[in-house]
DNA sequence: TGTGTTTCTCAGGAAAATCACAGCTTTCAG
DNA sequence: CTGAAAGCTGTGATTTTCCTGAGAAACACA
């Protein structure tokens, strides 16, 4: 199943499958909380979504809901993940799976998964990396032509999503794992206010519970690293959050 | 469930669902003084209000209601806001929810919940801001393509609400939170004259215990910015209040 | 295990925003 | 013309918000 991308006028960048419907993913984790929070942040960029608490219910699932891509938690009550994985692909042979799983886990089960194309976060992780991951396995499972999708641009900064390149001008630039997510969540977007709980919610974990003066304080690295010494492009709406717009306007 | 925009001859813009209806909005909180705050300014809006005092009440009326877009206090006397939003969404999985908190409680357990789209306001809150809120939440969760929704304009004077970003006759102009506000309101209801009590119940927070001249010293800072040598747009009817209107006539 | 990197807490200080107060100006009724 | 009410705005105190240096803890990798 290919995918395309549309742009809205608010410069969001959506998936859609190629007859123009929105992009399914089914979300698989015993855990209720993790399926709400997973759903609620899926559904809200734009793509439809069915979820399952248990092995069983996620094959019989995916039968008929048929999604473009599974997040499967490696760890479900009833079902080893490799069992689940192995029924799911019995029906849909080719459908990308992101795979959840503890920090601890062993990972060389997961290596050999992920050789096909898969791909997975650890636990605790943050929304912005599971959707990115998202994204990068629906876009590839679809029409190979879409290279440029995972480029973000604004102004003269650009962000690529595939090689973790961030350039300013021309020049390259190096970024902590944490800098990367919060400029990509700016960047995708732009000329949007963007409170510093939202900032938390999308780029910290799910269970971070740290000072919420971290986000100021990454703000403050970037800037540091994007704006030094040039026009700024990352501004602060005091009372509201922060924002990023090309430093032209 | 998407949303669409009129504008009325008064030049008020409204937000209707795609059949015309009015919007329809679940109110959620056990002080009565609030949820009748809230039930009046939302009414205004020319919104449809139903409102309830607990969780089980919520969930009963929601059921059957089935609004556009709950306002939802966190802190009820029978469950948890976290169990009352879990049960909303069984019943209406994409309704977006404005969470009303203490603002001493605002680390307490917010996270997560702007991460779907979702978002909060804090006790005390002016009303402007929850109609605002409200207004993004209920944009956003409808189709996509309305940009030009969050752009307020009146004669050469533009406000977004999305970037927060004020220009008169192309020129930027930096407004603090509160003058932002204020302006928003006054352009939300151009050539129409607002009482300094209509001006401070709104704008100002429902426990706002300071002098009333507030109001003629923020229109004082907003003339200064937006009217300073130029043709003035903000006008002062003695006796009744302030209204704004383009330049030109 | 050791070393360099990254993440995050804490706290001081800077900057900005909010608001009270008071004196001044404008408007208008009589 | 005059006084009172209404509105305007300069000054500065207080509070809020934000920024950032220093260093501790966690982590990654050799």
């Amino acid at each position: 199943m290919s995918a395309m991308t549309t742009t809205s006028p608010q410069g969001r960048t959506e998936l859609l499958r190629p007859d123009g419907s929105p992009v399914r993913v089914l979300v698989v984790d015993d855990e209720l909380s993790i399926t709400e929070l997973l759903s609620m942040a899926l559904r809200y960029e734009g793509w439809q979504i069915r979820s399952a608490g248990d092995g069983t219910g996620a094959v019989q699932t995916a039968r008929e809901f048929r999604p473009d891509a599974v997040v499967l938690d490696m760890m479900l009550p009833d079902m080893d993940g490799l069992t689940v994985l192995g029924r799911l692909r019995r029906d849909l042979p080719d459908v990308p799976v992101l795979f959840l799983t503890a920090k601890d886990a062993v990972e060389d089960r997961i290596a050999g998964l992920t050789a096909g194309g898969d791909d997975y976060v650890t636990k605790p992780f943050s929304l912005e990396e599971v959707v990115a991951r998202l994204r990068g396995l629906i876009r590839r499972s679809g029409a190979a032509d879409r290279r440029s999708d995972s480029v973000l641009v604004v102004g003269d900064l650009t962000l690529d999503e595939d090689s973790h390149e961030v350039s300013r001008a021309g020049e390259n630039i190096h970024l902590t794992a944490t800098e990367f997510e919060l400029l990509r969540f700016l960047m995708r977007n732009p000329r949007r206010v963007l409170s510093k709980a939202q900032i938390l919610d999308r780029v910290w974990s799910y269970d971070f519970g740290g000072q919420a003066n971290v986000v100021e304080l990454y703000i403050s690295y970037l800037r540091r690293k994007i704006d030094a010494g040039r026009e700024p492009m990352i501004h602060t709406r005091r009372g509201a959050g922060y924002l990023i717009k090309p430093a032209a306007s």
